[in-house]
DNA sequence: TTTTGTAAACAATTACGCCTGTTTTCTCTG
DNA sequence: CAGAGAAAACAGGCGTAATTGTTTACAAAA
């Protein structure tokens, strides 16, 4: 899956250590250099992606955002398609992280489910869809609707996706036993975040989401008390 | 007006212009045939967005779908974008009349507004949101966010049709007093439904589709319920 | 003839991938 | 341990292909 795992972390600015003992200790300065390169440009993408969709995002746009020349870009990542590649696993590991975040605080250790519980959630996965990892990832799944090359790529990312998001959503909630209610429920929940987030022309979007929310929260709650009523 | 007064050009114009087309036994073949050019570029160009999106629907493209050379087409539409001004209009009246027929049969004369009317308005929005009008100008209101040209034209065009959109249905449920309850309904309806249409990568997804829409029938049932309530 | 619809060639721009050359870092031998 | 050669990282220019809008040429109807 993913290539770059987590470092030690110590290799951080040691330039002159490892210029003057150019020994095969550690894996190296130009291994750091080429990893901080690689990253700035994934970053760059994502912000291009953001800024001006992902039709706009020329690989001259990147390099440029990303402080790089296009031959430094191209060492790295021979064609566009392959940087996009490479955002879609970063993005991948990313917004899964940043959900998980989210929703750790939710965490309930009682035996039932609060309304608290619910309406947290509802809210975790409200902020969930407005981050811009979320945003970025969009722009390439709308790509990827009539652009082959893109689709074969993200296909089997986004069903890994979403097989991870739910056993994640299990996860926070495992007092939740109707297995096939819960995965209704959070149909529901994301369905209707991502029609909020990508309603961006929408007059007073903010208000009619949370007016919208408290709907949600209301049928979440009733679900979970038919689903917890047929488990009895 | 100024139609009233005795200006000599004024009358000079009028008579040059009556005269110019006095004869109505034929609207003129040259121009019908033109209409029907434009009707077929304008058809060919949804089609191109449907099948390629809007980054890759170039204007040769259009032409070739519509069958007519790239100049005939400059002769109608002097660039890209005017082809785009000229679908957005088309599709805004389509779509607006597509819902409305795809409402039509829900009309209950009834005092009360009946489950089964409830249950169908959303099966008619499923209905709408998988129809081409709908998806062909979803990618154009997707590639606004970042072309600045295309929001200029979009934008109030879209305000307008989401102002008609929901006066539709504020018509077709004549029975719903409370107009915030009514707007957030129609919200939680077209939110989900948007949801799920842009969702074309999902497993299992006109299954999970019809389950959440069994609990948004539940929802709007009971807002509609409770919005009753407190009018009495 | 004049106007209108259609066709095709044309120039200008842009993005992509490829290529060559340069600098920095690593490795290995004497 | 020192330095030469190898390998990696980086910089930037070039040609090709695609797209857009313009312009010129042609056919037919009024």
């Amino acid at each position: 899956m993913t290539a770059a795992k987590k470092k030690v972390g110590a290799t951080k600015k040691v330039a002159a250590t490892t210029s003057k003992r150019p020994q095969r200790n550690e894996k190296g300065w130009q291994a750091e250099k080429s990893a901080m390169t690689r990253s700035a440009i994934l970053e760059a993408t994502i912000q291009c992606l953001l800024a001006l969709g992902y039709a706009n995002t020329t690989t001259a746009l990147i390099a440029n955002y990303a402080g790089v020349s296009r031959g430094a870009m191209m060492h790295h990542f021979p064609s566009r398609i392959s940087v996009m590649r490479a955002v879609i696993d970063y993005l991948h590991m990313l917004r899964l992280q940043e959900y998980r975040d989210l929703m750790a605080d939710i965490d309930d250790p009682q035996s039932t489910l609060t309304d608290k519980a619910i309406r947290e959630s509802v809210e975790a996965a409200w902020r969930y869809v407005n981050l811009p990892s979320f945003l970025a990832y969009q722009e390439m799944l709308a790509a990827s609707r009539t652009d082959a090359e893109l689709r074969q790529i993200i296909e089997p990312v986004e069903k890994d996706f979403e097989k991870q998001f739910l056993n994640t959503v299990k996860a926070v909630f495992p007092h939740w036993q109707n297995l096939a209610r819960l995965e209704g429920a959070h149909d529901m929940v994301q369905f209707l975040m991502k029609g909020m987030a990508l309603s961006h022309m929408s007059v007073r979007k903010n208000a009619r989401a949370k007016r919208v929310m408290t709907y949600l929260t209301a049928i979440l709650h009733d679900i979970y008390k038919e689903a917890n009523l047929m488990e009895k």
